[in-house]
DNA sequence: TAGCTGGGAA
DNA sequence: CATCATCCCAGCTA
């Protein structure tokens, strides 16, 4: 044993990283391609190696021994035997089965290596709709493509499609001269790969603000094809067409925007995934889908492809044949169709850690803060008899809350603060106190860009925030950012909120502050929301608010001394 | 034809 | 585990 190592592996799979050992940062770093964070407490992180996330790992060229030997350079014991053929079995699965095409026909062959997963496969009552038993292998019709290669997925068998992919309508395009980041440029590049069989379809991974949308624009330029381009929402198909128009050779006639106010198509065309979904009554009867089928697209992009609603897929599943470039900053979906994914748009092809963006300067440092505080002592014992559902809501809308942001204000006189939560009245209230606007879901677009733009040019310092804080794209760069509440542990959302405070400014920190309520249900949601940046190497430290109060000079009650010196400086100890 | 409002969806 | 935000369409006014 080597008590300096960080990694300890279980024969479950499970590996547990102190965060404390020394190497522990190069240990997060190099498993983080093929194992997922489970659980992110303070002293020993546990991520899980998972099938899906072994197939990734292959997909991007990784073998089982390399996969061993991370381990074994990190382990603080012997590495369980065991271990070994697990992933030796699974991810030999990858690769297994193969898609090609039978030139001539309008069908494809499925082949698959070794007898017993030929019968495996025959016996699966899912598949014989679609598959017919020939010499070869299977063969299956075009259409069904995506269908197939979903079901197999679910019995545990990813498929390495090598049918080839369809050109596109050509459409001249290019870059104008612009600086693209290393990182962009990479993305792009493993993204097409060698432009054989099996590349050309897959996600990218990357935070927010680091330019997803310039990882598209790099790819539509080496392809020079029509692209339908699908995002979440208008604001970002809006962003998408300045961006286009800004570094793109593009016209602005050649780019649409097909949503609910404008339904053009153009050899570019972007469009909602809402628009997509719509139908008139229950009916399995999608009008838009249209959209899809009647345009030689040589590409699509998947924006936030983490958000892709399940009538998507299906179409999706029906336009294997079509380049497709998942965009997102992260991969999880709280409902776990992340096989979906990575079945019918594609393995992950490129990601890199938030931290390494930090350490280059692209994004800004960011220090997260848990703050914990009591419930008033009134709201204890409503609290103790609650049901589970009212004591979330209990412990989000903690009265003192509202005093720990607004001392916390007091304490930054520099920052640029946003002020997120998730209930209306509860924000309404500190609005008030604070005497700043609140921008929800409710206020006028008008209004909402009059308060962005002043917040921007500086005239307005602080500003609260809902949901909204979670989409809209306009919103403003802050450098600070305090959540009063958040929704019932989504990670997205967590990644999402501090995503707003990650433009560098210059030598200058960013900060994250979480208020939670001591010894409740709270803790608990907050402790998976931060399991994603835990995954990205941020850290949280954790801070009782009595503690921090004394810590703070300047924080106490109607002093207003001393506010100027950082906070970082007094920080609780790791 | 544009702009607003309300209901419905996922 | 309920709330909030979003987007769509239809229908209305001017």
């Amino acid at each position: 044993m080597d008590a300096a190592k960080p990694l300890i592996v279980q024969s479950d799979h499970t590996l547990l990283l102190d965060i404390h050992a020394s190497e522990a940062e190069n240990a997060r770093a190099a498993i983080l391609p093929f194992a997922e964070l489970e659980k992110s407490p303070e002293h020993i992180h546990t991520y899980r190696i998972s099938p899906l996330s072994l197939w990734n790992a292959a997909s991007a060229g990784m073998n089982p021994r390399d996969v061993i030997r991370v381990l074994n350079r990190y382990s603080r014991y012997e590495v369980p035997e065991s271990i070994s053929e697990g992933f030796a079995d699974i991810m030999g699965r990858y690769g297994r089965i193969r898609l090609r095409e039978k030139p001539g026909t309008e069908e494809l062959i499925l082949s698959a290596g070794g007898e017993e997963v030929q019968r495996e496969i025959a016996a699966a009552r899912v598949l014989a709709d679609y598959l017919t038993k020939t010499k070869e292998g299977f063969c299956l019709k075009l259409t069904n493509r995506g269908t197939v290669k979903r079901e197999l997925i679910k019995l545990g068998w990813p498929v390495q499609d090598e049918a080839p992919l369809r050109a596109g309508r050509p459409l001249e395009l290019s870059l104008r001269p612009f600086v693209l980041r290393d990182y962009q440029n990479e993305a792009a590049r493993a993204f097409l790969g060698q432009g054989g069989p099996g590349t050309g379809f897959g996600v990218v991974v990357l935070p927010c603000g680091s330019g997803k949308t310039i990882v598209g624009m790099a790819v539509m330029a080496r392809l020079k094809t029509n692209t339908l381009i699908l995002s979440a929402n208008v604001a970002a198909v809006h962003q998408w067409i300045d961006e286009l128009l800004d570094k793109t050779t593009l016209s602005r006639k050649q780019i649409a925007e097909y949503s609910g106010s404008a339904k053009s198509v153009a050899p570019v065309t972007i469009a909602t995934y809402q628009i997509l979904t719509w139908r008139p009554g229950r009916g399995e009867n999608f009008p838009h889908f249209s959209l899809f089928r009647g345009h030689p697209w040589g590409l699509i992009i998947y924006d936030e492809v983490h958000l892709l609603p399940a009538p998507v897929f299906r179409v999706t599943a029906e336009l294997q044949a079509v380049r497709r470039l998942g965009l997102t900053a992260t991969l999880v979906r709280e409902d776990g169709a992340e096989d979906a994914v990575f079945s019918l748009v594609g393995p992950k092809r490129y990601d890199v850690p938030w931290k390494e963006l930090e350490h280059k300067g692209w994004i800004a440092e960011a220090l997260c803060i848990e703050v914990r505080l009591d419930l008033p002592d009134s709201h204890r014992v409503p609290y103790a008899v609650a049901g589970k559902r009212e004591k979330y809501r209990i412990a989000a809308e903690n009265p003192r809350k509202e005093e720990a942001a607004v001392e916390l204000i007091a304490n930054h006189r520099e920052d640029h603060i946003l002020v997120i939560g998730q209930y209306i009245s509860q924000l309404e209230a500190i609005a008030r106190r604070l005497q700043v606007p609140l921008v929800t879901g409710k206020t006028p677009n008008a209004e909402r860009e009059r308060i962005y733009r002043e917040f921007k040019k500086g005239e307005l310092r602080i500003m609260v925030v809902s949901k909204v804080a979670n989409f809209a794209l306009d919103l403003p760069d802050a450098s600070m950012a305090i959540q009063i509440s958040g929704a019932f542990g989504s990670r997205q959302e967590e990644a999402q909120r501090l995503g707003r405070i990650l433009r560098p400014k210059k030598n200058k920190n960013s900060y994250f502050y979480t208020i939670v309520s001591r010894s409740t249900v709270e803790e608990d949601f907050a402790a998976n929301r931060q399991k994603f940046l835990a995954e990205q190497g941020y850290h949280y430290s954790i801070q009782y608010w009595a503690e921090l109060q004394m810590d703070l000079p300047g924080t106490r009650p109607g002093t207003g001394e001393d506010v100027s010196a950082p906070p970082e400086k007094r920080k609780a100890p790791r």
